[in-house]
DNA sequence: TTCAGGAATTAGAATAATTCCAATTTAGCT
DNA sequence: AGCTAAATTGGAATTATTCTAATTCCTGAA
């Protein structure tokens, strides 16, 4: 993870990142790399754990202010459900989240396009959403487990 | 608001109190109270203040623990937005939220059935959605405050 | 290549919302 | 009235996150 995105990641990244002017530093890197790698959907500890293997100096403090700087760049998403910890997510395509309340897991859920459209026109007139959040929570089978 | 619940609301109340064999007490039904009275979404923070007005010695325990008691009961419904505090909303019919950016104020949005069920039908084989979240984020334009 | 200056990182303290706890009070039954 | 479980209370504890001030790291001009 240290130097290895993937190359096609690694130019995403480089890219998005130059763009805003900001540097591409092995710590951002380094956490952008474990969301990708492993896509469970991640808390900042979780992040931080797994940060710390390839980059063991690295503070908490500095995970949050990556991931900052990944959400800011739209490399990644946050994704917040109810009042538990932010969890964070590099799908980038329109979706939305199912939590299992029994085993806390988050599963990406599909949104076509139909469906997309008639949420978004849900919103009023006079109102400009920037940003659509859907969510479920229930129960899933363990076949999904 | 001590014992003056408007009738109707009085026995939505005591009923479903009751119906899960909880004690219907003034500090509830004053909690129940202040929601109802203005539906601007406070937080707890908010209906302690409200609150404390007309029972002075209500602590914040009290509160959370009513709050608590009342979305058991299904009186009233959390709103969860990013990792602002919790804000309560006495609305039971399906609505999404959308949350000003600029003002911070958050306004209800309805959601006719047959979105609603399209984004129901979002929801994979294998898992069962018993709460949907849909919530916005933008700009409200000046008239809508 | 060196150096200056801004950007990024760091450790630890601070904050804010919420939950927990043990002690006290209250409500509903006999 | 008195008993018992339920509810409330004040304050401490917890948890995720943000802030702060000091240090380190890059980058690009000399």
């Amino acid at each position: 993870m240290l130097n290895t995105l993937p190359s096609s990641n690694r130019n995403t990244f480089n890219t998005a990142l130059r763009e805003k002017g900001l540097r591409p530093t092995k710590q951002r890197a380094c956490v952008y790399g474990v969301i990708l790698d492993k896509r469970d959907h991640p808390t900042a500890d979780d992040i931080y754990d797994r940060v710390k293997r390839h980059l063991p100096g690295t503070s908490f403090a500095t995970v949050y202010n990556c991931l900052e700087t990944l959400v800011g760049c739209d490399l990644v998403r946050q994704v917040n459900m109810d009042r538990s910890p932010t969890r964070y997510c590099p799908n980038l395509t329109p979706h939305a989240h199912f939590r299992c309340t029994q085993s806390g897991k988050i599963y990406d859920v599909e949104i076509d396009n139909d469906t997309l459209s008639l949420m978004q026109a849900l919103v009023p007139e006079g109102f400009e959403a920037e940003n659509l959040d859907l969510s479920f929570s229930g129960t899933a089978k363990p076949s999904n487990n």
